[in-house]
DNA sequence: GCCGTTTTCGGCCCGACTGTTTTCAGTCG
């Protein structure tokens, strides 16, 4: 047996950076130092390029936030699997103090602290030490410290980290919002911070209160059916902890200067960050509150001579800086504040853009509700075509259909779509009908079975308008046999569209483990399609690999896979991670009109 | 530690809130 390290994924590479940079904060390291880990492991942890394997073939692919150190460190790491600057830091300071940061309110300077004066190193030291009073002893610690502190460790050993999906995020920011909107003397409240942004995931809530009287819309957020207790309350910012829900914050902004209270509460902070350094070299202080003139040693004007800038709309405040609206889809510092400045953000792909669906399901197989309802309700969105695709055979348990039930379904297809052809003729079509028609296509998902087969005889995939092919079984077989069978059916003439590329499910499976370079350069000369699905908890696509696939030249497909005629509008979510991805309607299959979704279907053969 | 058509050295974003303060540091977003 070989002694070969183990492979470390990107996600393990970030973690690893994480730890130095907290670890260095815990010893008082220079700040700036400390951020620099945080943010390359932020970068590396985002990098659609598996930097292990580039490492060790000498491709090292340039990672913004990531120098000649932190290189030298990811080479170190991908040889030999270890990092002996980490093993060194170790010794240092234990592992364990590090997780102390967690309790709200212990920073790395109190925790630095706790260690030297009182020997904490762990989570149950620190319990020990608060519970018999020995933390009130600490210069700047009282009894009601010690209080916070073990209900920081009971909240800790309670309840989990968890972080939400953005369906059931939307749920609560609307009961909130729809509260808080009938206070006397708001103008509006609207949601901001990484929910305005679409991130895959939420932990906190954010949400901004446009009034000139903040006083009323804090005792009325602080004092909510549905909040658990108050973790702050101001006179312009509150937040609270939901019953058996996360954090929410709310900051009151005046009307006159909404943009940049827009811009602060939206972020990301490293946007921010981007956009307050371009204020200062252009002689300005930039916060939520607008644009604060600095004087000749760098400090803001004061009192006479003090200068505030205000900007009602984000626009304005953008416009200010000379930049272009940036769309918060793409506020994250992954190129924006560039494409900006030199005027190329692309034109992102919007709902509207979208003609129709490629993926759904009836109970047919594993949908909930007959084919009937669910194109009924399809209909109504206004869309040209919805392509029904349940399951193929092998499939047992979504009750995937054999080829004489295929054949049934298409009789019940055709059965319908005569229907729709004899209503919108005679003018008794649903109203969002689109000029043309409406039309269901028959399509399936095709299972990719563990063998690698495709788990119908080409004579019947060729009856289908567009056949979406998709792995669910076999998931822990290695790489090279993982990716043989997604490239057999980008390869295959019939197969259409990739569905869930990465079969993930976000925070519970993980991605399959494929060589995706090789999946994105096949599906871009085959023409095949690769899915982002719009399913909150699959998100797949996820940005970085879209992104990166479209720049290799592949063709999306932004589907919804609803199972449930509420789950159609899962296209939303679909766009909002295709627009975080600096998609364009060009790169999406579903954008184009039914007989141009038809011809490229059916011309897959001439295009291989 | 990173980064640069105003810099290869000297910068690196900003303010509210909290707690324990007799004037502010630490934490957080």
């Amino acid at each position: 047996m070989t002694d070969q390290p183990a492979e470390l994924t990107n996600g393990d590479l970030a973690r690893i950076f994480h730890e130095i940079g907290d670890i260095l904060e815990l010893q008082g390291e220079l700040v700036f130092k400390t951020v620099a880990y945080h943010r390359a492991a932020d970068a590396i942890g985002r990098s659609p390029v598996d930097l292990v394997s580039a490492y060790r073939s000498g491709t090292v692919p340039r990672i913004p936030g990531v120098g000649k150190a932190i290189s030298d460190k990811l080479t170190e790491l991908a040889t030999t699997g270890r990092l002996r600057l980490l093993d060194r830091l170790r010794t240092e300071i234990p592992a364990s103090l590090v997780e102390l940061l967690q309790i709200p309110g212990l920073g790395p300077k109190t925790v630095r602290q706790l260690h030297q004066e009182l020997g904490i190193e762990s989570l149950d030291g620190l319990s020990e030490a608060a519970k018999t009073g020995r933390l009130r002893t600490v210069r700047g610690m009282s009894e009601r410290t010690e209080a916070l502190v073990l209900e920081g460790l009971a909240r800790l050993a309670d309840r989990p980290p968890t972080r939400m999906q953005l369906d059931q995020a939307e749920e609560l920011l609307t009961a909130v919002m729809t509260a808080l909107a009938k206070v006397p003397g708001v103008r509006s409240i609207e949601s901001a911070g990484s929910f305005r942004r679409r991130r895959e995931s939420i932990g906190d809530l954010d949400l901004l209160g446009e009034t000139n009287e903040p006083g009323p819309l804090m005792a009325a957020f602080t004092s909510l059916g549905m909040v658990d207790r108050v973790i702050n309350r101001g006179a312009q910012k509150s937040a609270v902890r939901l019953i058996r829900g996360p954090q929410v914050d709310l900051m009151a902004m005046p009307p006159e200067a909404a943009g940049t209270y827009r811009i602060h509460f939206t972020g990301s902070k490293e946007h921010n960050v981007r956009l307050r350094a371009m204020a200062r070299d252009r002689g300005w202080s930039l916060s939520e509150k607008g644009f604060l003139r600095l004087g000749d040693d760098g400090e803001p004007l004061t009192g006479d001579a003090a200068e505030l800038r205000t900007f009602a709309t984000e626009a304005e405040a953008y416009a200010f800086l000379g930049l272009p609206f940036v769309e918060p889809e793409l506020r994250e510092d992954t190129g924006e504040i560039e494409a900006a400045l030199a005027g190329t953000l692309p034109r992102l792909i919007e709902l509207g853009d979208l003609r129709g669906d490629l993926h759904s399901h009836s109970d047919w197989s594993d949908g909930h509700q007959p084919l009937e309802v669910m194109i009924e309700a399809a209909r109504r969105h206004g869309y040209a075509y919805q392509v029904l695709t349940d399951h193929s055979q092998s499939l047992a348990i979504a009750r995937g259909l054999n080829p004489a039930r295929v054949a049934e379904q298409a009789r019940a297809i055709a059965a319908l779509n005569a229907r729709f052809e004899a209503e919108e003729a005679a003018g008794t079509a649903p109203p969002e009908t689109p000029p043309g028609g409406f039309r269901l296509l028959h399509g399936c998902e095709l299972e990719v079975r563990a063998d690698g087969m495709l788990d119908y005889e080409d004579d019947l995939l060729a009856r289908f308008d567009v056949v979406v092919a998709s792995v669910h079984v076999g998931r822990r077989q290695p790489r090279a046999q993982l990716t043989q069978r997604t490239l057999a059916a980008i390869r295959s003439p019939h197969v259409d569209v990739i569905a869930h590329p990465s079969g993930r499910k976000i925070g519970q499976r993980p991605d399959l483990d494929l060589d995706w370079d090789r999946v994105y350069t096949e599906a871009a000369q085959t023409g095949t399609a690769l899915e982002m699905n719009g399913s909150p908890p699959r998100l797949d696509l996820a940005v970085e690999r879209a992104r990166r696939a479209v720049g290799l030249g592949c063709l999306l497909a932004i589907d919804s896979d609803a199972h449930d005629i509420h789950e159609l509008d899962y296209l939303d979510w679909g766009i909002s991670q295709a627009r975080r991805a600096w998609v364009g309607p060009e790169s999406v299959v579903n954008t184009r009109s039914r007989e141009d979704l038809l011809a490229w279907a059916r011309g897959k053969p001439a295009r291989l």
